[in-house]
Parts: structure tokens; sequence; C-alpha cells
DNA sequence: TTGTAAGCGTTATCAT
DNA sequence: ATGATAACGCTTACAA
């Protein structure tokens, strides 16, 4: 039992500091490298710290210098390979740095998000960033945190009437250059599928659809493009609609591997795929690489983005805030070129 | 400034109690639901805490009464769906109670997961839930941790030397009931794609295979059995082999759906799939559904298994540790039966 | 039911 | 380069 009492009692500085017939803040400061410690007891300090098992507490430490070394990262998901793909881009960069990852999950609904962000200023985080959820909502719980000097980046989902750091990914090119892609293949009738577009991401591939379009001086029909779920079903439901119309597209531009995925699924048995149609999804999903014909797409980059996020923080802690400019980051999409559209 | 100093400056209970004049204690004790506290002024604490933004500070707290919030997970990656899909599994759970996760990612490296668990400690989190890499090292990390006091729970990748709260799932009948179904439906001759059997998981899969083998009366060639990586490429070297024997097998039970899809890629322009030879996996990765043939596989109940890591850590928060004995969850699997091995 | 006061372990400030 | 001391904000005996 005096064992076990041991073993419970964590060490503290002032046990340090007793073996060492000196002061608490000397400890302190050789343990964080204050730089007016002679290297003797610096080194010391560092012997007898390992000796008894000392460990840093950080809610002490926290709690007195006002600093915390924990980062808030919120997604809308993490079972989907782009958000964490995201992450682990974030944890690569901040914790060689000695932070810490805290993850909170909104599940794409707009009172959870809120609620992950209200949780995570409550624990202190030295920075949130986060991902919106495309629920429609007001961004006041984002308002508050910043007003607190929460500094904050936002990442992907951007809300651009917020100025805060943030990272994108350049939707705008990756629609352009997909659809480049598909001219330069022979296609010429290049149907779209896309997502709500009051929100960002989506509002720019439809810009960057139409402006490639017209660049190639490709006229294009209204019922071309279709606002089509990120789900396989809807991307069934949304080819088998193309193939009703009297003329139909000869490709698709899917704002998501899933539907991509859906259209090609139900296309397979009706006509070839890529000789009569071409598929580009968005996102390069693990399995669009396994799926037969394999699915060209949009690569957005998840990892880079999360490390950028993750250098944006280290940048935010080191400068005054009040001086800084928030950065905004437009990361250049890759296009993913496989069978569904390699036609030549 | 002035109100970008009151923004700033945070409110305490302090501020609260000199509101109300009271005490910093009464207001502490009416927030945090003490129940020999008056409706009264409970009312009135949560009035002004909330008129004036008042937010706990959860250092302070934590460091005072010794508790923390916060529970720590290690996985070898969030960016694969079992992982990540337990990990939400563990969040659903915790957070109702008033508990955050944070997340660490070992690689599936040996010396990152010992850091991710330092690093746990160090942060005093209320448990650790951890799943152990399968590189081959001690675990003297998970021994100390454990000593220290810290609640632990294994789950998937479970060391059974250590006496811990651990999740699993019963890969042994897992793998007899994918037997099983392969023999129902007429195949005879099942291959096995398994890895590593020194550790638990694969050791449960190939002693399922071997018994239901066993019990319905079937024999089988020594050069069926295959070591095989969790990878597209080694499925497809593995398919090979197995075309190439004097008598090949009529089945694949492989240990992951990447290597299963290997095979079937490597298969499906050679032999009818699934009329001359059946493939099943294992995990029901996302793909499995979408690739054609669709692929039978064992699904692993990911999320289902991070809300008993959940429910146990709730579970040990509330008992006397000392008192308490470790229980071990073993979860059933499902048998998902697609298009690669129904035949009839 | 409420108030008083001590203390969690660290770091910052001031002094030496 | 080091020491003494106060303070961060909260919880919890103990007292009333």
């Amino acid at each position: 039992m005096c064992k076990r009492f041991h073993l419970k009692r964590k060490t503290t500085i002032l046990d340090i500091a007793r073996e060492l017939k000196t002061a608490p803040s000397t400890v302190s400061r050789a343990l964080n490298g204050n730089r007016r410690i002679s290297e003797e007891t610096r080194k010391e300090v560092a012997r007898v710290a390992k000796r008894l098992g000392y460990m840093r507490n950080h809610f002490a430490s926290s709690l007195r210098s006002g600093k915390s070394n924990v980062i808030g990262v919120v997604v809308p998901f993490t079972d989907s390979s782009f958000f964490s793909s995201i992450i682990r881009g974030v944890e690569d960069i901040v914790n060689r740095e000695g932070y810490n990852v805290m993850i909170c999950q909104s599940h794409d609904i707009y009172e959870r998000e809120v609620k992950c962000v209200e949780a995570l200023l409550e624990a202190g985080v030295a920075a949130i960033a986060i991902s919106v959820s495309s629920e429609v909502g007001n961004y006041k719980h984002i308002e508050k945190a910043s007003e607190l000097g929460m500094p904050l980046i936002l990442f992907d989902r951007v809300v651009e009437e917020l100025d805060t750091y943030s990272v994108m990914i350049d939707d705008y090119r990756g629609a352009y250059e997909a659809v480049t892609h598909l001219v330069s293949m022979g296609y010429r009738k290049v149907a779209l599928f896309i997502g709500n577009r009051e929100i960002n991401i989506f509002r720019e591939r439809y810009r960057g659809y139409k402006e490639a379009m017209a660049h190639h001086n490709l006229s294009w029909n209204e019922d071309y493009i279709l606002e089509v779920d990120s789900s396989v079903e809807a991307g069934e439901a949304a080819a088998k609609k193309l193939l009703e119309l009297s003329d139909p597209p000869d490709a698709i531009l899917s704002s998501s591997d899933f539907s991509a995925l859906g259209a090609m699924q139900f296309l397979q048995n009706r006509v070839n795929i890529p000789e009569e149609i071409g598929i580009i999804g968005f996102s390069n999903e693990p399995f669009t690489g396994y799926v037969s014909p394999s699915l060209s797409t949009v690569d957005q980059q998840s990892q880079k983005m999360g490390e950028v996020v993750g250098r944006s923080f280290i940048e935010l802690q080191g400068e005054n805030l009040k001086q800084s400019y928030p950065v905004k980051t437009l990361l250049r999409p890759e296009l993913i070129i496989r069978e569904s559209t390699r036609r030549i």
C-alpha cells in the first residue's frame, strides 16, 4: 500500500527543488528552458526530474500561464477520408511543436457545431480550427469565440464574411480543369452534379464549370445542371434523369465521388464508359481507385490542407495577434485521371 | 479598447458571487448542481452566470479537484473507416456525459504509441482507451500508465496479458461463420488470407477457420493458407499464387477487404465470381458495397465497439477502482452477404 | 443552506 | 543566476 501511495502521489517541482536544495522557481525555469539558468543546474534538474518520474501538471501550468497546449478541431465527420486526412495533417505538424489535438464532430448539424465550439472554449484550447457544417445557420458562435480572443482557422467550408485565417482548396480551378480534361478527351456535352450553391465550395465549382465551358465555346443545356446530394443513390437517380433527356450528355462532372459512383453503376449496363460517356468525381475517395472502371476525380489535397492549418496555427501562436492580418491560403487541387475518362 | 478589455477579461465565480452578494463556494456549488443549495439561489446563479457570459475554467477546476473531463484515445490511424467509426462511437457516448475526446495516432509505430500515451498522461486525461500498434514491442508504457492509476480500456488490438478493461470482436466466430456461409453456398476448397498470427485477431481468425473446416469435415491444403498483407497488391499476388496451384481453391476467406479486393481484381477476367470462386473479406470497408461484384465481408461492429468503449469508461468513472474487476467485452461480428459469394 | 479559508502545482514578479 | 512570494480560479473541509 505504501508502494501504491508512492506511485499515485505525483512528483511536483517542489519535490525536485527539495531534492536539489533549490527553489521551485529555479526548477520551473530549468524545465522550461529559460536561458538565464546555468547549464549545470539545468542538467541537474533534468536528471532528478527523470529519476523521480516527474510529469508536468498541465492544469496548473495552463491555469497560471493562461496558455494551453491543446488545439481544437471541429469537423463535420471523422469517418470520411477527406476529414480524417486533414486531421492527420494537422497532427503531423502540431505534435512536433508539443501541441495536442482535440477533435469534435458536428455531424454536419448546426446545433452540435455550436456545442463543439462552446466545449472547446470551455476546455481552454489554444486555438480552434473549424470546417463549418453545411446546415444553414448564423455564425454567432464563431464570432463569439473570436471576440473572446480565440485564434481561429477556418478550412474547406469557409465563411467568407468572417475575417479569419482560412485554408481552402481552389474549387473553381478544380472544376475548370476537370472540364478542360473532359474536353481534351473529346467530350462535348458535359453535365454537372452540384450541391447547394449557397455554400462556397459548390458556388466556386459551378463557376469553374461555367467558365470552362464558355472558354471552350461549348454551350450547355440547363437540364444538364442537376442538384445532387453526395450519395450513391442520388447519383443513380440523377444519371437516370440524364439518360431520359432527348439529347443526353456525353460526360458528367460530379461534385462528389459518391454520386459519380452512383451514376457509373446506373450507366454501366446501358452505355460504355468511357467510350460513350465520361465520368469524373470530386475528392479522390479511396474507393475511386478500386472500382471498375476506376474513377477519375479531383483530389482535394486533404492532408496538405491539414498541414497548412497546423502551420497557420503555429504562426498564429508566434506573432502578436493585433498586428497580424489573417492569411488566406488557397490550395491547388490535383486532377487524377483514371479509366472513367481515358478514351484515347 | 475598454470593450476589448471587457471581452477578454473572463468572468469568474468571484464576479458572480460579488454580483449576488454571496460566497464563491455557494456559486461553485450552485453551478455544480450540489443539492444542498436552495432552488432559488441555483436559479439566481444560473441567471447571472448566463448574463455575464461565465465559462468554467477547466484548468482551475481540474487542478483543484484532480478530475478531468477529457478522455484520451490512441488509434493506429484515424483515416480508416474502422477506427474513425470507433472514435465516433466513443464520442457519441461520452459527449452526452460532458466528456471530450482527445485523439492520438500512433501510425502503427511503437515509438509513436509510447509518445501518445505519455502525452495523454501529461495532459491529465481521465482515462486512456487504446488499440495497440501491430509493431512488436513491450507494453511498459501501458503498464506505467496503469501503475500511475490511469484507467485503461484496450480495444480491438488487445494485449491479453494486461489485466484491463477490454473490448474486442469475436474474430474466431467471424471466421467460423464466414467459412460456414461459404460451405452452405457449396464451396468446398476454402483458401485463407491471414495476417501475422502473433497478433491476437489473426490468431483467432485462423483458429475459427480451422475449426469450421474441421467441423464440416473439410480437409484443407497447407498451400491454401497464405500470409497476406492488408493491401490490394498483396491480394493480387496471393490470388495469382492460388490459381497456379495444381488443385486451386474454389473460395477465399481474406482477413482484409483490401486483399480480398486485390484477389477479386486479379481473378475477374480469368474465372467467374461467384460461380467458380467465392470471395469474402473482413471489415466491411465502405468500398465493399460499391465494387462489382459487391464483396461479402465480416462486419466488425466498429461504431458499436466505440460505444462499448465509451460506456466502459463511464462505468469506470463511477465505481471505486480498487473494488472493480476489469470487464472484457466480446462483440459479435456480423456476416454481410453480397454478390461475391451468393451463387444460389 | 451558506460562508470561510486553505490549497491544488505552476509561473510571474520582484528582489537579491 | 537564483530565491521568495503571490496569484491563477476553482473546490472542499469545516464552521456557522
